[in-house]
DNA sequence: ATAAATATGTAACATATGTTACGGAGGTGA
DNA sequence: TCACCTCCGTAACATATGTTACATATTTAT
C-alpha cells in the first residue's frame, strides 16, 4: 500500500529528503521529532559492533514508516544508525500533523497501526529464533516460521550467506549443519531452496 | 498509570475474568480479536521449546495491555503461550471499542501508542543483546542499556541466574565469564550488583 | 566468450559455551 | 542454633560453533 496515494496524508508530508547510497540518516542516538516515509530505495537499521563488523537490525522497503515506535516512547532516541544501504528518497511529518491524522484520517490511522504492529511481531518473530539454544533449533525454527507464512513446505532462501547473517552464526557454520540435517532426514535443499521433510 | 482511573475508558472494558496461577489466558496460535488489560497479577509470554524447558519472550505486570499487537496486525494468531504467573485479574475490550476510544479518548490514545512503542522498544533492545557475537559483549551490551536506563555505573542484578537465563546463557557460563572480566578490569562485582569499572 | 567477482561446500583446527558435579555462602523458618 | 533451601563460584570435561583456508560452482561484467 502507497500511502501518497491519498491526497490528504500525501499533504501532510511536508519535508521531502534525498540521501545517496550509504547515507546515514540517523546516528544512534539521535532524538526522533518526526515520522518517515520512504517513498523510494530503502534503509537499514545497523548496529555496528566493537570488532567492526555490522549486525543488520531491521529492514526498511519503500511504502514503509520509521520513528513510529520512537515518536511516542518515553525513550525517543534512536537505537542504532538508520543507514540508507540505497539512493532513497524520504518524506517527513512531525508529531502533532501524525497525532491530528491518527484521529481524522482512516486510512492512516489502520496503516499506522499495521506498520507498528507488524513491525513489533517480526521482532518478537526475529527474537523467537535467537532464543534457542542451538544452530539446529534456530533453523527449526526459521524454518517453521517461513512454512506458516508462505503455507508452503518448500522455503525460498535468497542465499546461504543471507540466511547465516540472519540467523546470526557463520556461513561455515550454517552449511556444517544444514548437511547433518539432511543427512539425518529432516531436510533437503539446494541454492535456492530448503525443503522441510519431517 | 492506571486505564481504570478513567470512567470512559473503565466502562468499555465490558469482560473481566480471574486467572489462577499458572492458568494459560492464550495458547500459542490462538486467535486474537480483543485486547486485555491486567488489573491484577502478572502474565508471561512463554514459549515451550522441544527440550521441555521454556524461554520467556515478555513479562506483563499490572496496568498494561496485551493483544495490542496482533489485533492490527495481519497475522493476529498468539506467537506464544500468555500464562498467568500469578493469580490474575484481567479485562477485555473488543475491536471495534478500541478503535472508538483510541479517535476519541485523548488519555487511551496516548497509552494505548505508548505501550505498543515501549514494548516494541525493549524488543529492539533485547535484539540488541541476543544478537552479540559473544557472552561478554552481551553482558557489556547489557550492562550498557542498565547503565543509560538508570543513569548509574552500578547495576543491580536481581539474581546471577536470573540474569544468565535473560541473556540466555547457562548460568556457569555467565559466572566464568563475570571473573574473567573482573580479573580484566573490566567490572566489579558482587551478589546483588554488577558495576561498570572502564 | 572470457575474466572477475561472488557464493558454496568442506575440512582441520581453535575457541567459546554448555554440562555436570560439588562445596561453600547466605538467608529463612522451626 | 540448627536444618534446610537457594544462590553462587569453580573445575573438569563434552560439545557446539567460529575461524581460516581452499577448491568448485555460479553469476556478473566486460
Amino acid at each position: 500500500m502507497n500511502l501518497l496515494n491519498n491526497e490528504d496524508i500525501r499533504k501532510k508530508f511536508s519535508l521531502k529528503c534525498f540521501y545517496p547510497k550509504d547515507a546515514i540518516v540517523y546516528h544512534e542516538n539521535d532524538i526522533c521529532d518526526k515520522i518517515g516515509y520512504i517513498v523510494k530505495g530503502e534503509l537499514n537499521l545497523i548496529h555496528f559492533t566493537s570488532d567492526g563488523s555490522e549486525r543488520i537490525l531491521a529492514r526498511l522497503k519503500e511504502n514503509q514508516i520509521f520513528g513510529d515506535f520512537l515518536i511516542n516512547s518515553q525513550n525517543n532516541r534512536y537505537p542504532a544508525n538508520l543507514v540508507s544501504v540505497k539512493d532513497s528518497e524520504i518524506v517527513f511529518m512531525n508529531k502533532e500533523t501524525m497525532n491530528y491524522l491518527l484521529i481524522q484520517n482512516y486510512e492512516f490511522r489502520t496503516f499506522y497501526l499495521q506498520e507498528l504492529s507488524d513491525k513489533a511481531l517480526n521482532l518478537n518473530k526475529y527474537n523467537k529464533i535467537l532464543i534457542q539454544p542451538n544452530l539446529r533449533e534456530k533453523i527449526m525454527m526459521y524454518l517453521h516460521q517461513e512454512k506458516l507464512s508462505i503455507n508452503s513446505k518448500q522455503i525460498p532462501i535468497k542465499s546461504k550467506e543471507y540466511l547465516a547473517n540472519y540467523l546470526n552464526v557463520a556461513r561455515p557454520s550454517l552449511s556444517r549443519e544444514l548437511a547433518l540435517m539432511k543427512k539425518d532426514g529432516l531436510i533437503d535443499y539446494d541454492r535456492d531452496y530448503i525443503t522441510i521433510l519431517s
